[in-house]
DNA sequence: CTTGCAACTGATAAACTTTCTAAGTATCAC
DNA sequence: GTGATACTTAGAAAGTTTATCAGTTGCAAG
């Protein structure tokens, strides 16, 4: 991925090296955010404004995907091969599921595009994605550990709740698709 | 719907009326500062707020949900039947899309809710949705008398985009899943 | 190895989206 | 009608993303 950064014109500095490397080696889509905060060790004096340039030059490139398939922050995807998402209601979190072999042997290798929307005249579909909503491993546990304290004390709110919920929200939010 | 709002315990006020109906009556799935701008006329003091406040009330009552498909604000769809959207790559503009027959005879009138995913090992899936990318008919227009000027001209940025971007956004975004 | 330019970085401001707070108002059950 | 409660308004505030601009650096050419 790193020799196509540079062929795609763009200067390899040390920040975009070290985004370059988080980034593909995470397979949880993570968050501009989040590839901020961890890079922060490495590259203390690294601007906010250096991680979304670098995204974006990416992105512009063909490198990666920004994602917004849940409210909040924008999720990155170095995963330019054909694939779907899963996407966890509760804290966000994006995982890829690849492409089944069936839709493989369509003839683009992106995803299998249909015939014309009769729903949307007009609509010029390029790709077609799936995406699975529901619980990641994560959350789907901490939710029954939540019931199961929620039986034994009466009505306490004691598990501190780690939704990584959009930015100011604090309320619950009805998922998507309901 | 109006009746469904009542039933669910919440107040039937002016701004709710009015924003449930301009809601209901628009199958282009609005942004909230649409609603607001389209109903200011009718309720000049309305705040944005309320717009919010009712659309997340709608939301967490089951009669309408909030949708993040793509960058920018979230877009709110009174549909509730089982069904897909079409996202428009470059203006945003979100249309629904009829499950197909086969999938209305699944089990759950929702959506084919596959086995465990193996890519995925403990989430737990709630539901599959589609979502078609590509260009809304008046945006594949737009961009062929585009080109076609572009090629009359030699390089004069002469339309103005009406592209619907995120806010702040003012640089091209590649679209997803590209 | 030096040099120069274009591209990049860092810092900050700003635009936009969404939620929160506080005080006043209106809805609905009785 | 009347009161409790939920709702609305307006403004502040938090989070996300992009713009601006001066200063720095990667890298291609010499």
């Amino acid at each position: 991925m790193l020799a196509c950064v540079r062929s795609s014109g763009l200067k390899l500095t040390p920040q975009r090296l070290a985004i370059v490397r988080e980034l593909a080696a995470d397979p949880t889509h993570p968050t501009a955010q989040e590839l901020f905060e961890r890079l922060r060790p490495a590259l203390p004096t690294m601007s906010f404004a250096t991680v979304y340039n670098t995204l974006d030059a990416l992105a512009s490139a063909g490198l990666c995907v920004a994602l917004s398939l849940s409210p909040g922050a924008s999720r990155f995807d170095p995963n330019m091969d054909a694939h779907h998402h899963a996407v966890c209601d509760r804290c966000g979190l994006v995982r890829d599921v690849p492409c089944e072999p069936s839709e493989l042997l369509a003839e683009r290798s992106d995803e299998i595009v249909p015939g014309p929307l009769t729903a949307a005249p007009g609509f010029e579909v390029r790709a077609v994605e799936r995406i699975y909503r529901g619980l990641c491993a994560a959350c789907a546990k901490g939710r029954q550990d939540e019931s199961a304290h929620a039986a034994a004390r009466h009505a306490g709110r004691s598990e501190e709740n780690n939704r990584l919920r959009p930015a100011g929200a604090r309320r619950a939010r009805r998922p998507e698709h309901g």
